[in-house]
DNA sequence: GTGATGACGGACA
DNA sequence: TTGTCCGCCATCA
């Protein structure tokens, strides 16, 4: 069973997407620090580009450190991915997110809480 | 099996 | 200050 899709890191990328709010965004950044690997960033990515195929994984909600859209040149159209996110109140300029910092959804802080 | 790339990020010159 | 290079893990050629 070496072969199977069990990889362990996209599987973690998957779980926390899946976990970001609507109206919030994260970075690429972020989530691989929440990993574990601050500089396999690209590899958060890649697993998003995975999850496209995936349901539930709103990749649209992922953008990088600048809270640019960098991604949305694998989403379906041409600003698909910044509709999204305006549909979801995310206000989107250009690609690039204006209050990002104010809409930022941190792993590292939000599942890391777990003061239930 | 090896080499290069990838939706990033940080360090260095 | 800006520009360039390296690293990370996985996938593709």
């Amino acid at each position: 069973m070496k072969k199977d899709s069990n990889s362990g890191f996209f599987e973690k990328v998957y779980e926390v997407a899946k976990q970001i709010p609507a109206g919030r965004v994260t970075s690429y950044g972020a989530i691989a620090r929440f990993l574990g690997s601050p500089q396999s960033a690209r590899m958060v990515g890649w697993a998003m580009n995975a999850s496209k195929e995936m349901d539930g994984i709103p990749a649209h909600r992922v953008v990088n450190r600048n809270g640019v859209l960098t991604g949305k040149n694998h989403f379906s159209g041409t600003n698909a991915m910044q509709v999204l996110l305006e549909e979801e109140g995310v206000k989107v300029k250009e690609l690039q997110i204006e209050n990002f910092k104010e809409i930022f959804w941190n792993p590292l802080k939000e599942l890391n809480h777990k003061s239930y």
